[in-house]
DNA sequence: ATGAAAGCGCTAACAC
DNA sequence: GTGTTAGCGCTTTCAT
């Protein structure tokens, strides 16, 4: 009886079935221009009785194929999987699809999805870390970019000198404001920052700003204060044994990551030291491991929802050549937790 | 000079510029058919000359679009994340595509990324948790994958009564009798379950072969032993404490997964009490968290390289409608790290 | 071995 | 308003 969607129906089999030409069954399913009311209902009245989905791929071919290209760095780390899940989210709303690729690091991979996505005709390509994250850009692949980017528009949350994209980026400087003022404003003196490396733009961003503050505040550089790590649980480890070895341990640390703040949080844990009485640790990004671990973290957070769904209107426009500004920035905001307090008088 | 990718080049360009026909590049293209050597390497040559990459869309309209559409519960869980990368490692080196969605417990919006799924005609749907893994199989929506199994090919990783599909799923039974080996072997006799829901049918597979080997090794059942929660960090926290209220505290915990066990690390840790000093604890899935955390937990891993690749073979030779087993098992195997050990003298 | 031509399922001019 | 028709870019008979 009734609905018996057969293998693959096509907008011919239902204007034959509802008497009307292949045109007008695409125009309801369009809803691109007026059709009688007659005629609309009889073609949708058999749109449902088959359960007919048109083709995407037919679609895709005569006009746009409604897909976003979405490329990270490394989806099971859970800053990216926010992130991500929160353009898919937009995406769809907006009745697209994302096809999500990981670069995993490796150039050549970065460089073959690129192609794939380019293949596959993605309206624009959003790139979520990866190479577009490094602080001096790489011209071979900003040239590469430049070649796609003639074709798909990009959209990047880090920097390409030379590269043509759009960018949605953190305040990071704004953010290691927040997280000095805090610090300071607790009575810290003797602050650490560590886990990152300055390579990284966004991690440069903040140690700039984290060496300006320091003077703002009257607070005395130290060389040995800056650990740099890999953005890693054992990276952020290694980092605070090697903060607590400085002849005056720091009252406090600022980790680059949530990862690195929760290898961090091992260190302590291993030297028998706690956080924050001993000593007061406070990082970026609000992942879910922030408030999974012990003491939950103070934190930077971005606001995923928006900066996803911004990500993802960027690229939605720029496909459909509106005009969008070339640079945009996303405000991040201090989600205090358990992880900071006054620093211990000193002995 | 040389390569300038102008906007979309087709077959028919390179076939002109190559003197020869489009069917003749399409045949280097897809190598379908014996091309004779001049004509090959002229094609070739233009390909490179132009970096002409053929349009996956079309081709896709005119025979298989090579892409797998793959359905995770949601991909910021690390143990969805970690098998999805897997899949997509795998489906890359077959020269597949994998369009990720998440189903995020909404069966509305699973619904319509089936329907997504179809309308982009992936050749074979991947499906890892979502309503497939649910113990009572849902009869309507398993007449909704009929429907659409007919025409695409489903392999999941739970199970689904009176669907036509493929499955390929851990062996629960197999993977707690070594947890509860482990256990007995190090002398515990008071041992716990918790952190998940009957409902599920991994868990209540793990249930069945809790009780059944509570009673091999002559231990008896205690109702308070199993505590249900709902795999997240808070229910484990829940558990673990609810577990701590028991008139006898068992002397080992074992947790439905990593998270579950995660937030059993907090209570304990809440409560003064030392892991695996005080009580022994130990967890299924082994993702990364297994490893940041402290101490860093001993847990069954599932060889997530092997999984995602099977996964993506039988969603492949399903597609071509290669004969494959309905149902296979991968083996679990446990991971010893430094959250059990021998019980405490009772007192 | 190679070319001509039909077709995949849809959309969008273009007529009427 | 609605139908006819010509693509979109590729693959694949079918001839030759």
């Amino acid at each position: 009886m009734a609905s018996a969607d057969e293998q693959d129906i096509t907008i011919y089999d239902i204007a034959r079935e509802a008497g009307v030409s292949p045109a007008t069954v695409s125009r309801v399913l369009t809803n691109s221009a007026r059709v009688s009311q007659g005629k609309r209902s009889a073609v949708e009245r058999i749109i449902r009785e088959y359960n007919f989905k048109p083709n995407a791929v037919a679609r895709g071919l005569s006009t746009s194929t409604r897909i976003l290209g979405l490329m990270t760095a490394d989806i099971r780390n859970p800053y990216y999987a926010t992130l991500a899940v929160e353009c898919e989210k937009a995406a769809n709303e907006q009745g697209y699809t994302v096809l999500l690729c990981n670069a995993f690091n490796d150039n050549a991979l970065e460089d073959a999805h690129l192609e794939k996505f380019y293949a596959q005709r993605v309206e624009a390509i959003i790139q979520i870390g990866c190479r577009v994250d490094d602080l001096s850009s790489d011209p071979c692949y900003a040239g590469h970019i430049n070649r796609i980017a003639r074709t798909i528009p990009f959209v990047i949350t880090g920097k390409m000198d030379g590269a043509d994209c759009y960018s949605l980026r953190i305040d990071d400087s704004a953010a290691m404001k927040m997280v000095m003022d805090h610090l300071v404003s607790l009575g810290h003196r003797e602050i650490a920052f560590f886990g990152g490396g300055k390579r990284v733009k966004s991690t440069y961003d903040k140690w700039q700003q984290y060496i300006y503050l320091l003077g703002v505040h009257g607070l005395s550089f130290r060389d040995e204060y800056i650990q740099e790590g890999d953005y890693t649980e054992s990276g952020g480890c290694d980092c605070l044994k090697r903060l607590l070895a400085c002849p005056r341990v720091p009252s406090a640390a600022i980790a680059v990551n949530d990862y690195s703040a929760v290898g961090a949080l091992r260190a302590a844990h291993e030297r028998g030291l706690s956080i924050p009485q001993d000593m007061s640790l406070i990082s970026f990004d609000n992942t879910y491991l922030s408030e999974v671990v012990f003491p939950k973290l103070t934190t930077v957070d971005y606001n995923y929802p928006e900066y996803g769904r911004e990500l993802v209107n960027m690229a939605i426009r720029a496909a459909r050549k509106e005009p969008i500004p070339r640079l945009q920035f996303v405000t991040p905001r201090l989600v205090i937790r358990n992880s900071c307090g006054a620093p211990k008088r000193q002995p």
